[in-house]
This record gives C-alpha cells, structure tokens and sequence, in this order.
DNA sequence: ATTTTAACGCAACTAAGTTGCAAATATAAA
DNA sequence: TTTATATTTGCAACTTAGTTGCGTTAAAAT
C-alpha cells in the first residue's frame, strides 16, 4: 500500500533524495531528518515510497539498507536492476549506470538479481 | 586470527558443513547445534573458519548472513566469487557454478563484488 | 465546519550479531 | 603424567537496525 496523502513527512524525504543524487541509507536518512521526523515514520515512508515505484532499494555488504530514487520504475514494476557501488573507505554507495546480464540458470527460475561491487570510489582513490 | 586448537566445537561445525553441500545461515546453524554449542561461539568459529579460507559467506535479501565450504580459497585469498542463488519459496541458499564477470568501471578500483540471485528452485518449481 | 481515515510519534519490542569476562579445556613444557 | 599457559567456551548483557501496537494528529472529503 503506498502514499494517499501529500504530508510534511513526505515531502520533507522527496527533498532528501532531490538534492542526493546517490543513494542513502535509512541510517543516514534518518539522522539528517531527526527532530523533523521519527524514525519509525521514515521507515514506513521509505517502504511506501518503494511501493509507489519511486525509491528502490538494496542492502550493502554490512546489511544495511539504502534507497535511491527510481529512473525507470512504475508503480507496477520495478526495473531497476543495476549494479550499485559501494566505496570501502567513504561507505558511500551509488548506482552503476551499466547493465549486466545474468545468464539463464538450468533448472531455476530467475525472478531478479542483486549485483553489489565493493572499491573504492573516485574521490577516496589518491 | 584463525583457528589454532582442534576443539570438539570446530568439528561438530565441520561435520555440518560435511554433511551439508548447500550454504547454511549462521542462524540454522545455531538451531542445529543448539545446546550443543552456545551462539556466540557458532559465530566466533564460523568468523575463524572464513579468516583461515575454509568458509566463506555473504548476505542474503533479507541481510542473513550464510557460510559454505570454499572450493578454491586460500587462507590468504578468498576466490569464491561465485554467484548465490536463494529460493524465494523455501528460502535455501546454494552456491552458482558459473563465472560472472564484472566489467571494468571509470574511476573506480574494484576490490570485490556480489551477485545474488533470487528465484525458484527445481524443488519448489512444480 | 465536521467527519472520516490516513499518517504520525512514542515506547516497547524483535532479531541478528557482538563484547567482556570468568571458567573450562587443549596443548606445550617440565 | 602432572603442571603451566594460553586458547576457547558459555553466559549475560549489550548493540544496532528495523518493526509493531496504539493513542493522537492532521489531511482531505463531505
């Protein structure tokens, strides 16, 4: 079930991922948002906004979840299966504009795919 | 620091990984041996067994950490860059035999990368 | 303006995994 | 084969990320 009503708390995540290009953790979210929104709240929301096809999710190498805005998604379904990129020095994560293909599996059946590449990114590197 | 004594705990975890030639989750793995071996030393010989290149594990969607035999690792060097494959009807997890290469990427170093692959399994097909 | 119902905040909870420390037990030394 | 020493273990308490229940607040429909 995704988002009936426009509130603060809406907007206020909507803004969040406007000015982020990259993806953010709940963790982080979450901080930057403290005092304005409680965390049980962004959880919902984030979840909501996933439903909705606007935000898309993964875990990273530590099990945390981050989330990122959708390009090509619908309410529907989600296409989004990039690789993301996770930098071992910094902890950010970003999603690799590249598409990768799974091969065919024999005798399973392939719903979808969760690619995750651990380096380091451009600004950590010299 | 990896292991260094043969203890009646390091072998009842070998016996399972013996037995069982798919991935176990750290937390079915406690279950199993649940009176036999408190949790905390499940965890702390699982994390040994790895340094010494003898497991190796990921996470799965649901950010569950699981171990499997290693095939071609090194206690210096882990090579099991395999994909992983998890059953979304039964959950079980089990190692992909097929090589998947991650291309190069501008501006980045890559150290690692994981592939997970959900779908059905032969058993849970039909 | 009033009513309806989604959304929110809070506190308490859950699940997976970790830490500190004293007691137990392998292994080396005598 | 006993003693010494150092690794390993179990326990309890803790941490971290995320979830649930429920009473209150606030969109938006009437």
């Amino acid at each position: 079930m995704g988002i009936i009503r426009k509130t603060q708390a809406v907007s206020l995540i909507l803004d969040e991922f406007e000015k982020e290009s990259n993806a953010i953790s709940a963790i982080e979210l979450i901080k930057r948002l403290n005092k304005k929104i409680n965390k049980t709240t962004v959880y919902r929301l984030l979840d909501k906004l996933h439903d909705d096809g606007l935000l898309h999710y993964f875990l990273d190498f530590n099990g945390v979840k981050w989330f990122s805005k959708c390009k090509c998604c619908s309410k529907t379904k989600h296409q989004d299966v990039h690789p993301h990129f996770q930098c071992t020095d910094c902890g950010n994560v970003d999603c690799l504009e590249i598409s990768l293909t799974i091969p065919e599996i024999p005798n399973r059946k392939i719903i979808k795919s969760h690619v995750l590449v651990l380096g380091q990114c451009a600004l950590c590197m010299d």
